[in-house]
DNA sequence: TGCACGATGAAC
DNA sequence: TTCATCGTGCAC
């Protein structure tokens, strides 16, 4: 178990997306440990991509995208779920890593495939927007990974709206893993 | 100051 | 396919 660097998270954002997969997010509330193994992932590529939050340029809410890598930016989705994003590349460039669905490790509640559920099952909420990963108490880690992960390419959820970008293969999950959110 | 709408999930 | 529910971004 070790946490991930703030160089990891500095990088490309596509490689940094696929790389997580398998990674464990954790989040310590109240002395407990939550975790989840990340099962899928979705890359958001900086203010060129429309179907980022980003593109709409640097606001109160887009503030942490365009912030250092390695933090956590969270937002309120239809008024009722919150969405958890990993920040990618260097400041100022806008990309982020939306976490879709992780299968339960420890102290998990109810379902956590979709990023709605996540956030619901890991306690993770607006508070926690733009915490820093290297933290102690909500940070991903790498762990010994078992066997070689298969990674499938898909378009992303819910974008329709984002013309051409819609169409990128920008989702990624583990193969034939149980706890992703669609097909 | 008002309003349309969404990186969702569950029900019908 | 519809609805719950509210912050955000943009039009006026």
């Amino acid at each position: 178990m070790e946490k991930l660097t703030r160089a990891f998270y500095d990088r490309d954002t596509i490689l940094v997306a696929r790389e997580l997969l398998g990674k464990h997010l954790v989040h310590v509330r109240r002395g407990k440990e939550h975790a989840g193994r990340i099962v899928e992932v979705e890359a958001y590529l900086g203010p060129h991509d429309l179907a980022a939050h980003s593109s709409k340029g640097l606001t109160p809410r887009t503030k942490v995208m365009f912030g250092p890598p390695g933090h956590a930016y969270v937002y309120l989705i239809y008024g009722m779920y919150y969405c958890m994003n990993v920040v990618t590349e260097r400041e100022g460039h806008a990309s982020a890593v939306l976490l879709r669905a992780v299968e339960p490790v420890s102290n998990l509640k109810g379902r956590t495939q979709g990023p709605g559920l996540v956030c619901q099952a890991m306690h993770i909420d607006k508070r926690l927007n733009a915490h820093d990963l290297l933290s102690d108490d909500f940070y991903i880690a790498s762990v010994p990974e078992t066997n070689p992960i298969v990674i499938v390419k898909r378009p992303r959820i819910g974008v329709t709206y984002a013309k051409h970008w819609a169409r990128r293969r920008l989702r990624f999950y583990i193969a034939g893993n149980l706890f992703i959110s669609l097909l």
